[in-house]
RNA sequence: GGCCCCAUCGUCUAGCCUGGUCCAGGACACUACCCUUUCACGGUAGCGACGCGGGUUCGAAUCCCGCUGGGGUCACCA
């Protein structure tokens, strides 16, 4: 059976955006799936292909953020550029040691970079320009804006066709002195059929087709060209892709009809494609960077102080920049400048690319599960699954057809659930591993103690960001701990006997712990042994000690809470209590 | 506006191809109750959809047509 091939081919202009990694994610698991439905001695081959020939947005850094998030989510990529990564997925954590590499150029089709490619599209430019299959035109992006606009304003849809007038001889001429130019595709008046593996057989009736461009004026191909012939060169037999690309593909079509190898002189081959239904936020506008922007700029504009908000986004933004940005809805902040504007806030962005899930605490595996239920599913109401499934389960068939809304609220109880299955100790290392790059508070936190917060956060959080806010109280200095007025007034000044009469009397009970007996249990047992033995019901005596060493009237378990401080934390916590509120 | 695609609970969806087993199943969210030292977790129950109008048929969520609605796309961006 022939080998599956499929490609994954972003365009390094920004971070790796969540539409894009669940495109990623199924071109992966279709490869996968399909290799082994074929079975015998069929391949499956997922590559990776860097689409860089906008000069002026593409960035190196782009480029690397993508890999990583990719190699993150666990989406690796057999060809394609090679870097190393660290091992997932096995026990839950990061093995450290090795790096494997992914990636690779076994077939030897690359480069995957398409800037590093310009020799072979124009190999083909050539061949076609002989053919008149392809020709230069000279027109400026004025002309071309007035003509537009022309057709605009007749109710007509602009089409750049060449006429009977053209000079082809003088075109070429003009071409070979050198003279500015882009090549376009003579394009012939033929319908094209399109038999999409999701959306069915489409036709388009040749005037909707024009002839666009191949190669701009700066010498690179332009999108259409450069995706046409590397997926051929590159052997791509199946592609999927968002529905945003159904209208180019007629183009594609066209074109491969047009061209043959300049190698073998073989017709270029039609693949699969098949299109991903869209993903759109919950109230139907695009998923886009831009959200950040606005969540930000409506939070800042309900704060009191706009000056010191400047401040705060200095110096990624100036107070010009922001004053323009608070009232230009199109404008963006920098994002270093955001985050800390969001920070200060104390707002949580909406996440939109794969770094922000990230950022926010959310495991690959369940991103990529609920990524996979967006536009597919099994077929049942099986829902939590690994991408050991999808690599099996995973078909063109069971994709949807109509676009979705990302629902934030059930990838975040996927999220919970995952956390709240893991182990404490699984918990720690991934929650350790996380902190390391985003949340520096929790290294004061000790190896033997981490799984005890992990236990106490996890039933209470969505997320590893969520779980730190779980023990934020652990985080703050005795003395400096806030005392919540309403707590304070409700649970240690009211009742009888009153809640700091209570703590006072508890007090020795927790103190009589030895620091290396300073456990969970034994600090519940005794709380609980002073409750009976008072014949006080746990609230009157639980609400006090945790006001006492939250602050708060809301927290984890007492026993957790009391570990995590330690002995000597929380006695110097009751005992400033006592003190602030005698 | 032209062209193209789509249409089941608030959201993601199963069912549609191969009409009857669907007064439509699951998940998230929401509500109530139980559990409980707070908050959670957990448990139980509940609320909630075939966009509208025509056909075809003994029978339509399922097939056909129209309408309406939503989306995509119309670059020397990808």
């Amino acid at each position: 059976m022939p080998d599956v091939i499929t490609r994954f081919a972003p365009s390094p202009t920004g971070h790796l955006h969540i539409g894009g990694a669940r495109t990623a994610l199924f071109c992966w698991a279709f490869a996968r799936a399909e290799a082994t439905r074929r079975g015998g001695d069929a391949r499956s081959t997922f590559l990776l292909r860097v689409e860089d020939t906008d000069q002026a947005r593409s960035s190196e850094q782009a480029v690397a953020g993508i890999l990583e998030d990719l190699a993150w989510l666990g989406i690796h990529w057999d060809e394609g550029p090679r870097v190393g990564v660290a091992e997932r997925w096995s026990d839950g954590a990061t093995k450290g040691g090795d790096r494997p590499a992914i990636g690779g150029d076994p077939r030897r089709v690359g480069p995957f970079f398409q800037a590093q490619r310009l020799g072979i599209y124009n190999q083909s430019i050539d061949w076609m320009l002989e053919r008149d299959l392809a020709y230069p035109a000279f027109d400026t992006a004025e002309e071309l804006d007035a003509q537009r606009k022309a057709a605009a304003d007749r109710k007509q849809t602009y089409r750049y066709k060449r006429d009977a007038s053209y000079g082809r001889a003088a075109s070429l001429a003009r071409l070979r002195a050198g003279e500015p130019c882009v090549i376009r595709f003579n394009n012939p008046d033929a319908p094209v059929h399109v038999a999409d593996a999701v959306l069915g057989d489409i036709t388009f009736e040749p005037e909707h087709i024009d002839d666009f461009v191949l190669r701009k004026a700066d010498g690179f191909p332009t999108y259409h060209f450069a995706v046409v012939i590397d997926d051929e060169l590159m052997g791509v037999t199946h592609i999927l892709r968002g529905q945003e690309h159904l209208n180019n593909t007629p183009r594609h079509v066209a074109l491969q009809r047009a061209l043959r190898r300049t190698d073998t002189d073989q017709p270029f081959r039609t693949p699969v494609y098949a299109h991903l239904p869209l993903i759109f936020n919950p109230d139907g506008s695009k998923m886009s960077k831009r959200d950040k922007d606005k969540a930000a700029r409506d939070a800042a504009k309900k704060a009191s102080d706009l000056a010191s908000l400047s401040a705060i986004v200095a110096p990624d933004a100036s107070a010009e920049q922001f004053a323009t940005w608070l009232d230009d809805k199109r404008s963006q902040l920098p994002t270093n400048a955001l985050v800390r504007l969001a920070a200060h806030l104390s707002l949580d962005l909406p996440e939109i690319e794969v770094e922000d899930f990230r950022a926010s605490g959310y495991l690959p595996e369940v991103l990529c599960n609920y990524l996979a239920l967006l536009g597919w599913n099994p077929g049942n109401d099986l829902e939590k699954f690994d991408l050991a499934f999808l690599a099996t389960a995973f078909d063109l068939d069971r994709i949807g057809k109509t676009n979705s809304k990302f629902d934030r609220d059930k990838l975040r109880a996927f999220n919970a659930d995952a956390l709240r299955a893991m182990t404490p100790e699984a918990f720690a290392v991934r929650w350790r591993e996380w902190a390391g790059q985003y949340e520096p508070r929790l290294a004061s936190i000790p190896d033997n103690t981490l799984p005890i917060a992990a236990r106490a956060a996890a039933p209470r959080a969505s997320t590893f960001r969520d779980a730190v806010a779980q023990i934020a109280f652990a985080f703050t200095e005795d003395e400096a701990l806030a005392f919540d007025p309403a707590a304070v007034q409700k649970v240690l000044r009211k009742g009888e006997p009153a809640g700091l009469d209570t703590l006072r009397d508890l007090a020795p009970a927790i103190g009589a712990i030895a620091a290396d007996a300073f456990t969970p249990e034994a600090i519940d047992a005794a709380i609980k042994l002073f409750a009976e033995s008072r014949s006080l019901g746990m609230g009157k005596v639980a609400q006090p000690l945790r006001v006492a060493l939250t602050g708060t009237s809301v927290s984890p378990g007492l026993g957790d809470v009391a570990a995590i401080l330690g002995r000597g934390r929380t006695l110097a916590r009751i005992e400033r209590c006592l003190r602030e509120h005698a």
